[in-house]
DNA sequence: ACAGAGTGAG
């Protein structure tokens, strides 16, 4: 076109960021950005403008997006999503909410994508809010303004405000049965709050299913611990027109992990470029390095790491740390967390989790080489968080160590009467589960106020005897915890269901779905 | 008329 001497107009420009954004291109966009200076004019040009940031920011260069925006004579609400957009995905709401706040005119895209972004940014209850604000400001909303708001409703994990969302969906005329991303998105929710037999009937209903439906269903059988269903479905899926992907995989291969598959979990993985042609990325091999240290093969996991094709990340080395925890291997355990402390020198998980591991093996003088480097480091806890949802759909919040909540005496006291009746059933508190140097007592009166303890106590007092207890939680779920709710199920004859940051707990008459293999 | 928001994993 420019060798023919024909001058390009706005709509060129927009087409070729619009195409560098897709390919992911940031120096052809670059490339292509000089140009509209040397031709001359479109860098005034509103549409030219906005279509750059947004091929900045779906390349991750938010600081370029910014001085686009900065030097563009005229903006307008697209401009001002964009940045928004922009904020969001680096993970900054303030920022992002005070240009909402800013914005004089907000359309039902600007809201949509504060709403999304909250629920991308693990906050779902900013997005539920904003999403109602929305409701009720008159404005519009589309499957992508649902979508957001699914997504939250996932994060929260409660049943009640899926229940709330899915019969708004309906009413709006956006079936999960016919619109295939609120269908995905709704067995994602339905998962994440316990009920994976909803989603699977969500999943049935759906005319069309996709990547993502699959996938999603996948996932929701792997974090449920049904491994089998999960494998089943992968089967299913690839007799059907929808190929499986990256995220399909590691879904599959999480599956075959948390059930100590091994055998399956390596033909898998030996078939996925062979016969599906996806390539192992590095989350492949993490989960082939978690499969095999669960299992118990932690020589030939390090191997795996050491030898890997590709360069391994934070999640390999990870996932080698926490099979040694299981397995009790500190030899091991300190190569991992050496090249942890490397990879993620601030994140405190490693140095917990590797402390732990010496607690274990009785040695103290690595407990307290740990505990130094992180008192030098200034790493703090992050603090742990369970809520559940009550019978009326509010969301009862606990922190670890937090006496705040109303109910704050009642709740101790009946945390107290349930532990000393699990004492008298043999209980002994897993002082081991807490790294800080302190004495025994201290330890004990620390694990009683671990925020799933608090959360489990409110839900005895709160809710219908024969009734399930749903707790989800923020952090991974300590040792103590972890047999402190497989004595409550038993004596207290309650199920309870508990979702921490990895997958789900059933705990029922005693035991725990995950085999106390997690 | 072109341009901004989207579901699955870690």
């Amino acid at each position: 076109m420019r060798r023919e001497g024909i001058r390009p107009v706005s709509f060129t420009f927009s087409a070729l960021f619009k195409a560098c954004a897709g390919l992911a291109n940031v120096e052809l966009g670059r490339q292509i950005h000089a140009q509209t200076f040397l031709i001359g004019g479109y860098e005034c040009d509103l549409y030219v403008g906005n279509t750059l940031i947004d091929m900045y920011v779906k390349c991750g260069f938010f600081e370029s997006g910014r001085c686009v925006f900065d030097e563009m004579p005229e903006r307008d609400v697209i401009s001002w999503t964009s940045l928004i957009v922009a904020y969001a995905k680096s993970g900054d709401m303030e920022a992002a909410a005070e240009l909402f706040n800013g914005l004089p005119e907000k359309d039902m895209v600007a809201w949509t994508a504060m709403i999304t972004g909250y629920a991308q940014n693990a906050k779902p209850r900013e997005a539920l809010k904003l999403f109602e604000s929305m409701r009720d400001a008159g404005v519009s909303t589309d499957e992508v303004t649902l979508v957001g708001g699914i997504s939250a409703c996932a994060l929260l994990g409660a049943g009640k405000h899926a229940k709330w969302i899915r019969d708004l969906a309906e009413k709006d005329g956006l079936s999960p049965s016919t619109n295939v991303v609120v269908g995905s998105a709704m067995i994602d929710m339905y998962s994440k709050c316990g009920s994976v037999g909803e989603a699977y009937q969500i999943f049935k209903s759906m005319k069309e299913k996709n990547v993502y439906s699959y996938s999603a269903m996948i996932v929701g059988f792997a974090i449920h611990g049904k491994a089998n269903a999960a494998l089943e479905l992968f089967y299913e899926m690839v007799e059907t027109d929808t190929k499986p992907n990256r995220v399909t995989f590691v879904g599959a291969l999480t599956a075959c992990s948390h059930a100590g598959m091994v055998q399956q979990g390596r033909r898998l993985f030996e078939s996925m470029k062979r016969d599906y042609g996806v390539t192992p990325e590095v989350d492949h091999y993490a989960c082939m390095v978690d499969l095999l240290g669960r299992a118990g093969h932690l020589e030939e996991a390090l191997n795996l790491a050491a030898t890997m094709p590709i360069e391994p990340n934070g999640g390999v080395w990870g996932a080698l740390l926490g099979a040694c925890r299981i397995h009790g291997n500190p030899a091991i355990a300190e190569v991992a967390a050496n090249h942890l402390f490397d990879l993620e020198p601030n994140s405190i998980g490693n140095y917990i989790v590797l402390s732990n591991i010496y607690a274990v093996a009785g040695m103290w003088t690595d407990v307290s080489r740990v505990r130094k480097l992180m008192r030098e480091k200034g790493l703090r806890k992050n603090p742990g968080c369970s809520w559940m949802e009550a019978e009326d759909g509010i969301i009862h919040e606990f922190f670890a160590g937090d006496m705040t909540h109303p109910k704050s005496k009642e709740i101790k006291e009946a945390l107290e009467e349930l532990l000393q009746t699990l004492k008298r059933n043999g209980y002994k508190p897993n002082l081991s589960s807490v790294v800080h140097d302190i004495g025994d007592g201290e330890k004990e009166r620390l694990l009683k106020t671990h925020s799933e303890k608090l959360a489990l106590a409110f839900g005895l007092l709160t809710t219908i005897a024969g009734t399930p207890i749903r707790i989800v939680k923020n952090l991974r779920v300590c040792e103590d915890c972890h047999t402190v709710m497989c004595g409550a199920s038993l004596i207290m004859r309650r199920e309870i269901v508990l979702r921490d940051n990895m997958r789900f707990h059933h705990f029922h008459d005693g035991v725990c779905s995950c085999g106390n293999f997690w």
